[in-house]
RNA sequence: GCCAGCGUAGCUCAGUUGGAAGAGCAGCGGUUUCGUAAACCGCAGGUCAGCAGUUCGAAUCUGCUCGCUGGCUCCA
């Protein structure tokens, strides 16, 4: 007998027996056995300490995906017996499986596949795990002719390797699994798509199926409603329903036309970046739109991005539309000598950029070509590093906090450890701005995923990513060291000791991309700006006409709060003109009819609360004074 | 850029095996004067993304181009 741990209680069994032997509860799917995951079918040979994993939980929800994953592939090989297999993952949502297949799956494919799990579910067939000797598995799946699992295995480091066995189909896997087909009760493929082995551009195209389970079928049909529901609020269907901004296809993808009201919207978030950004310290400074060639073959930017930039021949030579403000920032700093008494020096621009982004990499508003960097340059001394960043750092969750934002990512991308050649600047630059970077999150009590490999070649960074209505991630700020522009243009200061040196340059921008930061905020107020950023706010409607004159009265009054009303005394029933309003998210709507005319009042109606009563109209522009000012 | 799918009126979408291009909303003209999310009648609106081909005949089939969607890759 050995002894078990469950639940803070105590109780022995037969040595060897497994841990399905213990347990009624069906919504189980795998345990740890002393902290380690494994299947259910494992044997306990030892006292031990054991806890039970179901669908509710995150690891459980994993190993719920990827027996699906492992499902999708046995009906995929009974379906289609040529195709080669590759990796067959759980994802935060879902699970998929790649495949390499002479003619690629259609939708139709789906459906049969689906067909066939359904089929393979109800055979409840056993997950069964199986340990084998490294080189007789390389030999297995040579013999099978499955190149990639051959090249995955031989990636393994260790000795042994564990595959599961269902019947007759065996998949290189470390599992744990469920412990038969049959816990898998609802599921639904989603979608097709292709993707790269080992997401090298240079490799096969494979075959990407992704699906989605659940062990309860209202989840699946909760799951599907939540993706429909992001749909209604998807920034391109609100963009075109509230009138905001149209990207044409006879114009070019990727180049956004602002209608008055999204233009109004971009306008004022400009605004208050101009004024945050005045009282932080900031000058403003305005550069052309085109430089030449010369500038970006100075910067480096030419033999690195040449591809992606807009080159345009004049005369003799080329010019190109600035894919970013920071060569001329530069300029503008190196106009004459600074000295360390300017230090930091901080430029700031809402520039204009053009970038060839790849035309399947465009999305509405948050991947464009003509973008609007919110960009800034930091120009300072080592020793005012960490200060810097965290201001920078302050003035970004304000910022951010101004419009909302509370759920967001941020990551520390540092260069990786084994091939430094590819990156600029010395190692004493590089670990001096990671400490940076790192003091001044944890100053500012931020927590944050640190991406060893993912700087950019120039320098560290810290990247601020905001979520779209499917939960996609969309970098948004934007935090970079530069040590290659400081030597490139030898951008210096006279230090006090009377000698030139090389300034620190940090590259910012908060919004990142205008174009982006508000596709993501049309998302997240799902097209219902808070009063001071909506186009109009009040709408003024008489009920009849015979309140026309009264309507307009109010509609001059509050015009003259310089609030943005509207007037709405169409010749439609009020019913017609409300819903109007709220289809278009007015915040207010005011609505006079004879009562109120009498008693010199008006009816008030919140977007998303309804009637909210008769006041004065003096009440009511105290009432949109308190919501202006409620945000800071 | 790569893989798959899609492109019909301003918007949302029907359109069967190839056989006379449709609806709702929006717009316009009337009628209606109404108490918190869609009044009624009428009118107009389309080179079915574009080009080429197959066919007696193409929105429908084929090819190419452009654009979009979902992924992959990329995002200085």
């Amino acid at each position: 007998m050995v002894k078990v741990k469950l639940k803070r209680k105590n109780f022995k069994v037969e040595k060897d027996s497994r841990i399905s032997d213990l347990i009624t509860d069906k919504k189980v799917i795998a345990a740890l056995l002393n902290g380690k995951l494994c299947d259910l079918s494992k044997e306990i040979t030892n006292d031990c300490q054991l806890e039970l994993i179901n669908f509710s939980s995150d690891i459980g929800k994993k190993i719920y995906w990827h027996s699906a994953s492992h499902i999708m592939a046995m009906a995929v090989k009974s379906l289609f017996p040529k195709a080669k297999y590759a990796i067959g993952p759980a994802i935060e949502q879902g699970f998929y499986y790649d495949f390499d297949t002479k003619k690629r799956f259609s939708p139709e494919d789906l459906e049969k596949i689906e067909k066939k799990m359904v089929e393979i579910i109800a055979k409840n067939i056993p997950f069964e795990r199986i340990t084998m000797k490294k080189e007789a598995v390389i030999e297995f799946f040579n013999r099978r002719e499955e190149q990639y699992k051959v090249e995955l295995v031989k990636a393994i480091p260790d000795p042994e390797v564990s595959l599961y066995r269902n019947n007759d189909f065996i998949d290189l896997c470390a599992g744990p699994h469920v412990p038969s087909t049959g816990y898998i009760k609802t599921f639904k493929l989603l979608s097709i798509a292709g993707a790269y082995w080992r997401g090298d551009i240079h490799q096969s195209m494979l075959s990407r199926i992704y699906g989605i389970a659940f062990p309860d079928n209202k989840e699946l049909k909760a799951y599907l409603k939540k993706l429909e529901e992001a749909k209604q609020r998807d920034h391109r269907r609100l963009g075109t329903e509230l009138e905001l901004y149209s990207i044409f296809e006879e114009a070019g993808s990727g180049l956004v036309y602002w209608h008055p009201k999204g233009a109004l919207v971009k306008r004022l978030i400009e605004e208050y970046w101009l004024q945050e950004h005045i009282n932080a310290g900031y000058l403003i400074v305005s550069t052309p739109h085109i430089a030449r060639g010369h500038l970006w073959h100075q910067s480096g930017h030419y033999a690195f991005y040449h591809e992606h930039m807009f080159i345009l021949p004049v005369e003799n030579e080329e010019y190109i539309l600035k894919p970013m403000n920071c060569p001329g920032h530069i300029l503008i700093y190196k106009s004459k000598v600074r000295s360390y008494k300017d230090l930091p020096l901080k430029y700031a621009e809402l520039g204009q950029v053009y970038r060839n982004e790849l035309s399947g990499t465009l999305h509405g508003l948050l991947r464009v070509r003509g973008i609007t960097i919110d960009d800034g340059h930091i120009f300072c001394q080592p020793s005012q590093i960490v200060d810097e960043l965290c201001k920078v750092l302050e003035l970004t969750l304000k910022i951010l906090k101004k419009f909302g934002f509370d759920h967001y990512k941020i990551d520390l991308s540092v260069r990786g450890q084994h091939d430094k050649e590819k990156y600029m600047g010395s190692d004493e630059e590089w670990i001096r701005a990671e400490k940076g970077l790192v003091s001044a999150l944890d100053k500012m009590n931020l927590e944050y995923a640190r991406k060893q490999g993912e700087a950019v070649f120039y320098g560290p960074k810290i990247d601020i990513k905001l979520l779209d209505a499917l939960g996609r991630e969309w970098q948004a700020t934007t935090i970079q060291f530069d040590f290659n522009l400081p030597k490139r243009f030898k951008i210096e200061y006279m230090d006090k000791d009377g000698q030139h040196k090389e300034v620190v340059a940090i590259h910012r921008a908060i919004y990142g991309s205008l174009e982006r930061f508000i596709g993501c905020l049309i998302e997240h107020y799902k097209g219902a700006f808070p009063l001071w950023l909506s186009p109009v706010q009040v709408v003024v409607m008489p009920i009849t006409n015979k309140q026309n004159k009264y309507a307009n009265k109010v509609f001059k009054r509050l015009l003259k709060q310089k609030l943005r009303v509207e007037l709405n005394d169409k010749s439609e029933k009020m019913n017609y003109r409300i819903r109007e309003a709220e289809v278009q998210k007015a915040p207010y709507i005011i609505i006079v009819g004879k009562r109120e005319v009498d008693n010199n009042t008006v009816s008030v109606r919140k977007h998303s609360k309804g009637d909210i009563g008769i006041m004065k109209l003096k009440d009511f522009l105290n009432l949109i004074k308190k919501d202006l000012g409620g945000n800071d």
